[in-house]
DNA sequence: GCGACAG
DNA sequence: ATCTTGTCGC
């Protein structure tokens, strides 16, 4: 587990914020199909607070993309460096997030959000973030709706329905399991749409968030955990 | 102006 | 996100 601060010129003021997303949307590649679902590597990440404390937790869980076996982990703490606010919930989560990706032993391949990417309200939510930060391949898998409204799709797992910025498809609502909520798929860097969602199902063979998002979650909660017993 | 609002 | 027990159902 590493330590992290919060980064020098970090954003102070949700005005600074913003201003960083609309410099950094210029950098997201959206041209390119990445990965496809069931070879290489996958990594979950996801963040856990104790907003009392000060105390973040983040983790990198790298899985094997045709077997979901773990192949890798890392974590990190640091102090929270952004408020949550609707609309800059990457301020809050990347500095730690980039320091358990830092501390992984191998490399990530496609890294999955728990969150938005393209699917925000400046078309540039935490997974097309991360990814122009990285370099690397990134999607968002959100639990709840945001911005966009959406039909819902089908009861079938695999039905989808548009996520529509007026004509534009920014997202999808996609059934990962016979009638049970939708998750949010919207793209991050360097990876389409129809693949984003084809990595979704790949990662939903037995529940209806993706292994990757499930294994972060249960890991940075015990990292924060660790971090927090006691002190 | 009012409400809604990823995690 | 987080506070929180049991309970209904596959």
């Amino acid at each position: 587990m590493t330590t992290v601060g919060i980064p020098a010129g970090w954003p102070a003021t949700e005005e600074e914020a913003r201003a960083v997303q609309d410099e950094l949307r210029g950098r997201v590649v959206l041209d390119e199909s990445g990965p496809p679902p069931g070879t290489g590597r996958v990594t979950g990440v996801d963040v856990a607070y104790d907003d009392e404390r000060d105390v973040v937790a983040a983790a990198a869980v790298v899985l094997d993309a045709a077997s979901l076996d773990v192949v890798a982990e890392a974590t990190a703490v640091g102090r929270i460096s952004f408020p949550y606010v609707p609309g800059l919930l990457a301020f809050r989560e990347i500095p730690t997030v980039l320091a358990a990706l830092d501390a992984l032993p191998c490399p990530p391949g496609l890294v999955v959000c728990d969150g938005y990417g393209l699917a925000h309200p400046r078309r540039f939510g935490l997974a097309s973030h991360l990814g122009v930060l990285t370099g690397l391949p990134t999607i968002g898998v959100a639990k709840n709706p945001f911005t966009f409204a959406h039909d819902a799709p089908g009861a079938a797992r695999g039905s989808a329905s548009p996520l529509l910025a007026g004509t534009e498809e920014v997202g999808r609502a996609l059934r990962t399991r016979d009638a049970v909520k939708p998750v949010f798929v919207s793209v991050g860097h360097r990876v389409s749409l129809d693949n984003a969602c084809a990595h979704t199902l790949a990662l939903t063979p037995a529940y209806r968030l993706p292994e990757t998002t499930r294994r972060a979650d249960a890991s940075c909660r015990r990292a924060l955990q660790d971090a927090t017993i006691r002190h």
